[in-house]
RNA sequence: CGGGGCGUAGCGCAGGUGGCUAGCGCGUCUGUUUUGGGAGCAGAAGGUCGCAGGUUCAAGUCCUGCCGCCCCGACCA
């Protein structure tokens, strides 16, 4: 391809709404341009990477057995309405306006399980792997960081349909290992972690993240190989537990103590010691929660406690009414009104607590919860926290924030059960087919690699996903020589099966490296007048910026051993 | 949805206490000289100052409403 032809818009200056790397340098390197808050066109070089990323999502499908579909992204609202997602994606969802009925879907749960209604009737028609690399719409409240949250999106997703659990494990697994291979070819330093199902519904679920400051997820991490989403990690910090004796339940003043940390300031506790409490209004019933000291409760932990994401923190209002103080003096004992009281389980059975009296300014300490107070339920609701020993051998946590690449889901019957697709086993009784489900954001991929590959001067790719192969520079175009040298050895290299580009433009050479640098590419083959007229081009690595002279005609063989030849392809 | 910032030429920005013909840098076009790290000179084109309404002799500038974009938070398979 001749960069004079060639649609690449690069800029010099660094655009103002850009605030990540990647962003900044897709837009500055001629990738994409935004048209409107999340919403991106592909130029010419960048829809050559996002083409070089789904050819290998669709090998490394293809490999495992999946087939490919392309599904509508206008969707039936009924359909969505039969397995209970209208509610549950709320605004997320696009609803079209001028036609009653249709939305965009921001996944393909429903049609891929309609489908599977309509045809898979036996146990001799599965397993079965379907996938697609289809554009989503999900209309977020606020999109960011470019082509990392968008509104509209293209996803490989696939999904798995079985007539067992066991079947499902291997389908899961196979994915598993794909999604690996995928990452692992597209040169990303990925790592996995086991993650909520939230919305989706189902038990297990993994992902895949890349370590990034652009991230929004957070996730918890250790040497020994422990990894999890913030949202679902533990730590094996050992509970507060009991002390011998328990002392006798005391009321104290406390006036000035708002926090957990004014009574430790003013009274000399230690924060295992305190208990602080909470309300939430979950399901229309307010329920005390009761956490150690600092810790922060986890609201993805809360709801699989309760089985339910309809909650939300009682107003100050409700918290006076329900327990009879403002917030800084509530606890367990006392309470204005009988409720539901659960704790941590950092707090079971535990003694010598310091807690709110539901009096302002007084606070009880030696609560013992096995004698002054009835605890409801224990559970998991604590947000781990760096430094914590991990579950595994108690290793420290670290707490890294990262970019969620795929998603991995054992669905299981949620949506077969809902939308009725059912099949015969081989003593004629009817199942529900066993799902799972498996995304990986595309774009993702290429904002990551961007994200880990990159210097002052603009993008590093590397192979496969670079754009072309080779950057071949005239220094001078104008000269003759240099003009009828580089036309020839781009003939070449484009004979020998080289993606080239070729900037051929009349620029000065200051201009057409500091493009080369920022687009990326990375090799660059160098036409000068001196070197080209004693037979030499000169190769520069982009990555290094080490520069060779290499003899003209030896250009090829030495070519072969610094570009990895591409894989055949999966049939 | 709450808080903050911004909207002036293709891009990056100044002008903002109302007052000459709306500017600067980059880019673009023409000519010319240049050619190993974003060239020099000479000339030129390019603007409903986000939109609508209002105040005024006069609005890019002041007032009201709306729209859009970015950031923080909330939210989020």
């Amino acid at each position: 391809m001749k960069l004079s032809q060639y649609f690449v818009p690069t800029l010099k200056e660094e655009p103002s709404e850009a605030m990540v790397p990647s962003h900044k340098l897709m837009l500055r390197a001629g990738l994409i341009r935004q048209v409107s808050a999340g919403v991106f066109s592909w130029l010419p070089l960048g829809f050559r990477v996002l083409n070089k990323v789904i050819n290998i999502l669709r090998e490394e499908m293809n490999a495992i057995g999946g087939q490919e579909f392309l599904l509508p992204a206008l969707n039936p609202i009924e359909i969505w309405e039969q397995t209970g997602r209208v509610d549950a994606m709320g605004d997320v969802m696009f609803h079209i306006k001028n036609r009653e009925g249709l939305v965009l879907a921001p996944t393909h749960e429903e049609i891929i399980t309609y489908h599977a209604r309509q045809h898979i009737q036996s146990y001799k028609d599965l397993p079965q792997i379907w996938y697609q690399i289809q554009t989503k719409f999900r209309n977020e409240p606020r999109p960011k960081s470019g082509v990392l949250r968008c509104r509209q999106f293209i996803m490989k997703d696939s999904y798995s349909l079985d007539l067992s659990w066991e079947g499902l494990d291997i389908s899961y697994n196979k994915h598993l290992e794909a999604y690996k291979k995928i990452f692992t070819r597209c040169k990303l330093n990925f790592f996995i972690v086991g993650a909520s199902s939230g919305a989706m519904g189902g038990s297990k679920s993994q992902e895949f993240m890349v370590e990034s400051n652009a991230g929004e997820d957070v996730c918890a991490i250790a040497p020994s190989g422990y990894a999890a989403n913030l949202e679902v990690a533990t730590s094996s910090l050992p509970p507060v537990g009991r002390k011998e004796p328990s002392l006798q339940l005391e009321k104290f003043p406390t006036p000035n103590a708002k926090t957990i940390d004014d009574l430790i300031n003013q009274f000399g506790f230690i924060e295992n010691e305190l208990a602080k409490s909470v309300v939430y209004i979950i399901n229309s019933e307010p329920v005390l929660i009761l956490m150690r000291g600092n810790d922060e409760l986890n609201e993805t932990k809360l709801q699989s406690a309760f089985g339910t994401n309809k909650f939300r923190p009682a107003t100050p209002e409700e918290l006076f009414e329900i327990t009879g103080a403002n917030a800084g003096s509530i606890g367990p004992i006392n309470l204005k009104t009988k409720i539901k009281i659960v704790a941590d389980n950092l707090l079971k059975d535990a003694n010598g607590l310091v807690s709110g009296a539901n009096e302002d300014g007084y606070h009880y300490k030696n609560i013992d919860f096995l004698r002054d107070c009835h605890i409801d339920a224990y559970y998991d609701l604590r947000t781990v926290r760096e430094g914590e020993p991990c579950p595994i051998n108690g290793s420290p946590i670290k707490i890294v924030k990262a970019i969620e690449l795929g998603h991995i889901f054992k669905l299981g019957t949620k949506y077969s059960e809902s939308l009725g697709a059912n099949f015969l086993d081989n003593e004629g009784n009817e199942h529900p087919i066993i799902m799972g489900s498996y995304g990986i954001g595309v774009e993702r991929i290429i904002a990551c690699f961007i994200e880990q590959n990159h210097d002052e001067k603009g993008i590093i790719w590397d192979y496969p996903l670079t754009p072309f192969d080779i950057h071949l520079i005239s220094v001078n175009i104008k000269t003759e020589l240099i003009r009828n040298e580089s036309e020839e050895i781009y003939q070449i290299l484009i004979k020998n099966g080289y993606e080239v580009l070729y900037d051929d433009r009349d620029e000065t050479p200051g201009v057409k490296f500091n493009d080369a640098d920022l687009i990326g590419i990375p090799i660059q083959i160098i036409i000068g007048e001196k070197n080209i007229k004693n037979g030499f081009v000169e190769i520069k690595f982009r990555r290094t910026q080490q520069r060779e002279l290499i003899r003209k005609e030896k250009l090829i063989e030495h070519l072969k051993h610094i570009i990895p030849s591409q894989p055949p392809n999966f049939q």
